[in-house]
DNA sequence: ACGATAATACAATAATTGTTGAAATATTGC
DNA sequence: GCAATATTTCAACAATTATTGTATTATCGT
């Protein structure tokens, strides 16, 4: 992750429909969503999620998958994951104790972040 | 966190000057800097440095304290953990092993994110 | 092959954001 | 109080980004 790729992430998700693009993309994991889906789903002109969808895209944000006259756009979950890395890169100088107080200070308990246990979905 | 809340940080982020700003800031932990510090170091005009420290400042991704004559600015972590979160929210439709497949595929090993051990600080 | 549909590319315009220098505000040290 | 310093505000301009309609490309079903 350089500057550039990471700025572009950002620059990406700064938009109110490429948030939402995103974070919908995010729920349906693996399955993704085509992009007529995705432009009946959000209520955006088709013409104007194209444009969104190509900047998530050029972010490395989506992958698409052509499939007969459809695209089907999945989230790209592992590159926000290098991109939280990239962020707290040298956090606070290295420093794990400062770092384990200012976690405590957030409600993060995001589930792709947790650690992992090897029989929680076993059935 | 709400949606306005997250595209603000985004926005915050997607400029070259203000990543470099809060990267600094997370380096610096709790001991933040002041705002000439901050322009000295990044080679920005001040003037051009304070209207990023603003934009910083309204998405609440830096915190303020004046001393004196002088600005410290400090990086809040825990907004960035927040955002973490809500960017995962609902990931996978709550599939955890789908989840877990996907973190596979990312180098994220962000010491802010790794489980709280007791005893790892300790001299 | 043909009409219908999915999606993107293009072009024009509207709106927002970034940068800079000059001026203003506030605090320090003398 | 006064000069020096730290920082911000303001105004002007430059640059970038968003939105929309129309046109184009490609695939499907018959």
């Amino acid at each position: 992750m350089d500057k550039l790729a990471a700025t572009s992430v950002f620059e990406s998700l700064s938009s109110s429909v490429r948030l939402d693009v995103f974070r919908l993309l995010v729920k349906k994991g693996l399955d993704g969503m085509v992009a007529g889906e995705i432009a009946t789903t959000l209520g955006v002109p088709p013409t104007n999620l194209s444009f969104h969808l190509k900047a998530l895209t050029q972010a490395r944000l989506l992958t698409v998958e052509q499939e007969g006259r459809y695209q089907r756009y999945r989230a790209n979950i592992a590159l926000m994951l290098d991109l939280i890395a990239y962020l707290t890169e040298e956090c606070c100088s290295g420093n794990p104790q400062q770092c384990v107080d200012l976690r405590a200070a957030s409600n993060c308990s995001a589930s792709v972040l947790q650690p992992i246990s090897t029989n929680s979905t076993k059935s």
